[in-house]
DNA sequence: CCGGCGCAGACTGTATACAATCGAACTCTG
DNA sequence: CAGAGTTCGATTGTATACAGTCTGCGCCGG
């Protein structure tokens, strides 16, 4: 593996976990000392982060964590509405059993994530649950795109799971669709995952409205 | 301008006018020598570009431009349909009278592009064309996977353009959406889209059937 | 006291140099 | 003669070194 994937991974999964905030500068220096290599392949995971809209980058100036306004945010949720609601149609109908018992299983995992508090592995099985569903479409390009814009609203999903009751109300959300693919049912299965999108879409919306505190990304 | 941008921009003509054919290795030292630049800003224009799907990397092999499937290029289509027709309905309603005239002056430019057969300036056009339509949605993640949308099957298109009988009906197809956005008729609109979108891709199909003599891009 | 100017520092952007990897042609062997 | 091993060339990946640009602070003048 090159050193550029693995500063790829390493710096996706500390934006997706938080542990770089919204607004941030990414230091290239720094993050070539903390991992041990040199700029370049920082410079060019950074590169990467940069068009898939994790990360701003200003010549001359930097690279940023993007940070979401409320209306990037809630386009972002608009745009997954629609091309979810795409995936979900081609794909639960062509489930094999043993997709779903991966989903089930795969549920499993958020919830012990989920009970044990620990943020990137709740981040990763709940991506995983769900593209799972949409991997299932058979539609490469409309995966890759809807796995870019759960990056960009990741920044904020962390926060979202930070709060118990959000955590509970996930676990029970999970189970309902999970009820819902064994039967193939794909109209109720795309309904819960409009609920499910349309509550975390209002708390965060408030949630960032109660926190405006960040400077905003230069 | 950084170096970078100079290439990338560059790097994208090239993909998108077909000077770089689908399947081709893009050798860092060829291009930088060509550029009177070092191969680092290459390789960042590279990772861009790869991470767009415009070029596909393989670790320690190299870069190469992306060869569409059959399959791949139905699903472009598919997910173009889907996302333009929410693009379209956002933002005919909203089009000033600003607008129209300056969809109108792309038309032509269009048109005189086409006339010339110069393919870059057309290729442009083309795209200014339909972006003026899709950006006034206000919805710029939208136009962003738009865009990458369109890269990836720009590849094609100036195919497509080459020849005569084609270039004339998008002339008439223009003209026939002009009409219906100065009346901000969303319902028509989005049917010439449909349309239009249609005729490309049996060509393009065909087309590709007809030619499968690129080696695999490895 | 306040606003523009210049300088220092930090950080980014790029070039050059070196190391590692891959593929293909060639050789050697059964 | 076929096929596996091997060497060589080309190309990529990474480190280091240097150049350029921006920001913030202090200084000077009004």
């Amino acid at each position: 593996m090159t050193a550029q994937e693995r500063m790829l991974e390493a710096l996706r999964t500390e934006v997706l976990t938080g542990a770089l905030r919204p607004g941030e500068q990414v230091v290239q220096e720094v993050v070539a000392e903390q991992h041990g290599v040199s700029r370049v392949p920082v410079r060019e995971a950074l590169q990467t982060l940069a068009s898939e809209g994790l990360i701003t980058h200003v010549p001359h100036r930097g690279y940023f964590v993007t940070r979401l306004s409320i209306p990037d945010l809630l386009e972002v949720y608009r745009l997954r509405t629609i091309l979810e609601t795409e995936a979900l149609t081609a794909g639960i109908p062509v489930l094999t059993d043993a997709d779903v018992n991966t989903i089930a299983e795969l549920a499993d995992r958020v919830d012990s994530a989920a009970a044990e508090r620990d943020m990137a592995a709740l981040t990763h099985a709940n991506r995983d649950f769900h593209f799972a569903m949409f991997d299932a479409a058979g539609m490469p390009r409309l995966s890759r795109l809807l796995r870019q814009l759960w990056d960009a609203s990741d920044v904020y999903r962390s926060l979202y799971f930070q709060q118990a009751g959000n955590r509970e109300r996930v676990g029970r959300e999970h189970a309902a669709m999970l009820d819902a693919v064994r039967e193939h049912d794909v109209e109720t299965t795309i309904r819960l995952h409009d609920e499910h999108r349309q509550h975390s879409v209002s708390w965060l919306t408030a949630a960032l409205r109660r926190e405006p505190a960040h400077r905003r990304t230069p």
